[in-house]
DNA sequence: TGTTCATATGAACAATTGCTCATATGATAA
DNA sequence: TTATCATATGAGCAATTGTTCATATGAACA
């Protein structure tokens, strides 16, 4: 047999018509990078830590570091990644600004993940 | 005044009620942690990938290669991954081993965030 | 048995990430 | 205005992560 592609296993292995299909299948690669950015923000304790106390109530920044026991900074820096995910607002309040939950998107997806670690 | 704690803002700033309600409702430190490292799966364009042409079709680890453009290598220790946190499954078949979807809250969940991403 | 082939895995490296520290911003009050 | 206070943010660093490369494992078959 001739030398074939080292990328890639023997033709046998290949199952070409399952492949083609997968593939049409497939959303766009955007969309499933975006997907994927979005679960990142998901996949830190202390962005989720700071989602489940706003579950519970909204906050200014000083209370969500004081109730998590962490710099205002770093609650602050990843507030903005929240913000940016759109999963929390800011409002403005006086010298403070209240963060709280975007929609209800943020708790479906995390109760969803629970019911799968509760197996 | 006297000094005053230098990690929290001015007492003004605290607000005790709150912070107590939701302290007491804040799921286990650890259940937290839990749910963080099983976002951080979802958490890559790789594995989202993998996911998503699982959810067609299941396929040997050199498919999965091939449909992804991507070395076996590569897709076999997101493959561990993602089999560490109960996402897919491996069956073995001769000499191949086929990965399935574990179950539908994997499919739930992204749908969920595919949701949230279309706004 | 020994060979082949699909898969798994350890080490190494580059890239990314979360925190700290210092400082900037921007609203309030004197 | 100037001072104060809550928040935002840039730089730097340590820790984590995804890929590659080389190699190990383990099932099938001669």
């Amino acid at each position: 047999m001739a030398m074939h592609d080292v990328e890639t296993c023997e033709d046998l292995c290949i199952h070409t018509d399952r492949l083609e299909k997968v593939r049409a299948g497939l959303p766009d690669e955007d969309e499933l990078y975006d997907l994927a950015e979005l679960f990142k923000v998901f996949g830190d304790s202390t962005r989720i830590r700071i989602l489940y106390v706003l579950f519970q109530s909204e906050l200014c920044v000083c209370d969500l570091a004081e109730a998590l026991q962490m710099t205002q900074s770093a609650i602050s820096h990843q507030l903005k990644i929240l913000k940016q995910a759109k999963l929390v607002t800011g409002r403005r309040e006086g010298k403070s600004v209240f963060y709280a939950l975007a929609d209800d998107h943020v708790r479906s997806i995390m109760d969803q993940g629970r019911e799968h670690i509760e197996e």
